[in-house]
DNA sequence: ATGTAATGGTTGTTTTTGTAACCAACAACA
DNA sequence: TGTTGTTGGTTACAAAAACAACCATTACAT
């Protein structure tokens, strides 16, 4: 690339914001609409649902997320009773993670979007672009 | 996909989202450490270095970003002389802007940076990739 | 001309996020 | 034991984003 055909649409991290963040808002719909989550929300919920019991801080490595993120995200979930905490009698600082039963049907629901979401992305992809994307 | 393999890693939005997340992450800190801005503002820099006199609607529809973002933007950008505004006499509720010597200076150092990101970003990834990602 | 809608842009208010400080529980070691 | 450091997590406050209401100006129809 030379000096003068740089072009703010190739440059790389922006693309990737635009990409990102039309592919977030068409599924952020289903989430926001149906259980008024937030980002952050989903992602602590999709977490549960697929890897089961996970402390807050194992969830933050996970999803590289902050820490505060992520405890406002459980104290959200928790009041609305999609997740429930319990306490680690070894370790009193830990509080392990788990979804309620309609933390289960939300999840269980949100995946299915989640899926055919993904493959209607993916009909418009060609398969090696798709591992091109996690590098 | 089958139920059984879906992967939080794999999914798009997901995906997208990190990719575009840490892309952004390791370019703002030129930006910001250097002048002081914020994403909307160097992308608003960037649009005027790039194609010259604009109005904010106009950058507003290539960004696609919203218009109170855009004018927060221009209005920081002008109280720190990076910016400057030309009413139009035809229609008075249009102002052109334009970058100040000091606002081309910022952005042809920010574009240096911006090309040279891009290089080493690019080494990682097949040009074929590249062209995906515009789809 | 004149009422109504549309456009360009700004301002105000509420949500979210980012950052730092903080607290309680545990660990390590003198 | 006690003192220092770490870890898991929450809270407080500042910065930024989202959303809606709002002006002023222009366009359009009657």
């Amino acid at each position: 690339m030379t000096q003068s055909d740089f072009e703010l649409q190739n440059f790389l991290p922006y693309l990737l914001n635009q990409a990102a963040e039309i592919s977030s808002l068409t599924f952020q719909q289903f989430y926001k609409d149906r259980y008024g989550m937030l980002r952050t929300e989903w992602r602590v919920l999709f977490h549960l649902g697929l890897y089961g019991q996970l402390t807050a801080s194992e969830i933050g490595q996970r999803a590289k997320t902050h820490k505060t993120k992520i405890s406002r995200a459980v104290q959200r979930l928790t009041e609305r009773r999609f997740v429930q905490r319990a306490m680690n009698s070894a370790d009193r600082r830990v509080t392990y993670l788990t979804l309620t039963a309609q933390g289960q049907a939300a999840y269980d629901d949100l995946r299915r979007v989640a899926e055919r979401y993904e493959q209607s992305l993916l009909k418009q992809l060609e398969p090696e672009e798709v591992e091109v994307l996690r590098r």
